[in-house]
DNA sequence: CTTATTTATCTATTTCTATAGACAACCATC
DNA sequence: GATGGTTGTCTATAGAAATAGATAAATAAG
């Protein structure tokens, strides 16, 4: 039983390496952080030595594990960061005393006509004209999200030139005149990477996306804002409160 | 720029049938479900159109595309599920009214010291006794989530006995004298599917899984149940109500 | 310093991956 | 039923993945 399967299209060393991934974030490595030997890899996984060889290189290539000779390989400690999920959620905020800096940065802002999902969540007419934000959030210099922000163009056309100073979109709303939001529903879901999701997030092949698709409101419940989110997996969780919620009726 | 890349341990085929996989998701082939031909999309990619074919075959293994000689490749619809993650989280009622037939079954129930994560998600003793559940939730008949549940073994030694009748979690505490139960927070990550995940929850492999971590607490806020669940990301989405919730403070 | 352990490197072989081209079989339409 | 477009099957070739064995080089411990 050694959990990999051949000929699906991913390699044995792949599976080995994401297998190794998933037991460091798991903890399984925790005390001292050294790894089993190459040899008692392969005999774990059922494998030639040279195979966990290869999985070990990959992970070593992505800074994830460190391999001296003569010694072995062990765990580079790393700082997971939680994204917060709440009534109020922020960027900036939740990602404060986990991170020196954390901010978004706008890559692109454009004017388009709402599409019906996106008509729908903001409540507006279909082909109303919407502003899309193409974002990056940042924690130190890394990139640790991907996302797309639709408003209503009529409401929000000078939320772009509020962006560059803040690097919050919290600051740049209230600039508009929206002093206070709150999330009105969230969907999360995963998928691998994709192209795009590695060169944005600087992912390697394998990595896996956290996907989120919002609407936050202002304090009337008139959605302002719909936002697809994509999270680099293995840097973020996704915390929820959901505590002192309302009772919603068994 | 076909997205794609070479030498990474994911065979061109695979990286197609996950780039295809999500497009479905993601609505590109609406409208009438048919896919590109093989010699389109095989330029798409910017690969030959025998990798295309092996993408597509791998696809039509897993049931999510259909393939007829002579006329082309078309999506087979899916009921895509959607599992609520709010204060008051349950299985089977958060899946009535998707599916005819949600329940939770049993595969195994043991008695087990805590660990230091798991007694302090329950607010017990460091090595305190717990009952530790492994279920597999099931829609329609198929797998749709794996978790592992700790509880307090002191209070809830007899819950393994009324779990088989009901297939229900909240029936069986219930009958062991919690009449409401809330869930107090969720933490949610991501990461490829691992051997055993594609053994419980029917995966092919560069499948996906979501991980949340969890705790129920009874209506005076003490933590009754601890829970690890994963489930098969391409079946699921976890949608989190926020909207009346109480302002945690800025 | 000596030894046992562990990683690094080399050669060789087999199986899988990807490309290439040609042609047959099938579907829809006119 | 003839045609154009599409999928199915066949052969062939080059490169990557995986296995196997042997040996060198580095580390740690006695």
């Amino acid at each position: 039983m050694s959990g990999l399967e051949r000929r699906t299209g991913v390699a044995l060393w792949r599976q080995i390496a994401d297998d190794i991934r998933a037991s460091i974030g798991n903890g399984v490595y925790d005390e001292t952080g050294r790894l089993p030997t190459e040899s008692a890899l392969a005999s774990q996984f059922d494998v030639n030595r040279h195979t966990v060889r290869q999985a070990l290189a990959a992970l070593a290539r992505d800074g994830i594990v460190e391999t001296v000779q003569g010694r072995g390989s062990t765990v580079v400690p790393r700082n997971p960061i939680t994204y917060p999920i709440g009534t109020r959620t922020r960027f900036s905020a939740g990602l404060s005393g986990q991170v020196a800096h954390a901010r978004i940065r706008l890559i692109d802002a454009s004017e388009i006509v709402a599409s019906g999902t996106v008509a729908d969540a903001l409540g507006l007419p279909s082909a109303a004209p919407t502003l899309r934000l193409e974002m990056i959030g940042e924690a130190d210099g890394t990139p640790v999200s991907r996302s797309t922000h639709w408003f209503d163009l009529a409401r929000f056309s000078g939320l772009p030139g509020h962006l560059p100073a803040s690097g919050s979109l919290t600051e740049a709303l209230r600039a508009c005149g929206v002093a206070d939001y709150v999330r009105l529903w969230t969907e999360i879901s995963a998928a691998p990477a994709t192209g795009s999701d590695r060169t944005d997030l600087a992912l390697e092949p394998g990595a896996v996306v956290l996907l989120t698709r919002a609407v936050n409101a202002d304090t009337r419940d008139r959605p302002i804002q719909y936002s697809h989110t994509r999270f680099a997996a293995d840097r973020v969780t996704l915390a929820v409160d959901t505590s002192d919620g309302p009772p919603p009726g068994a």
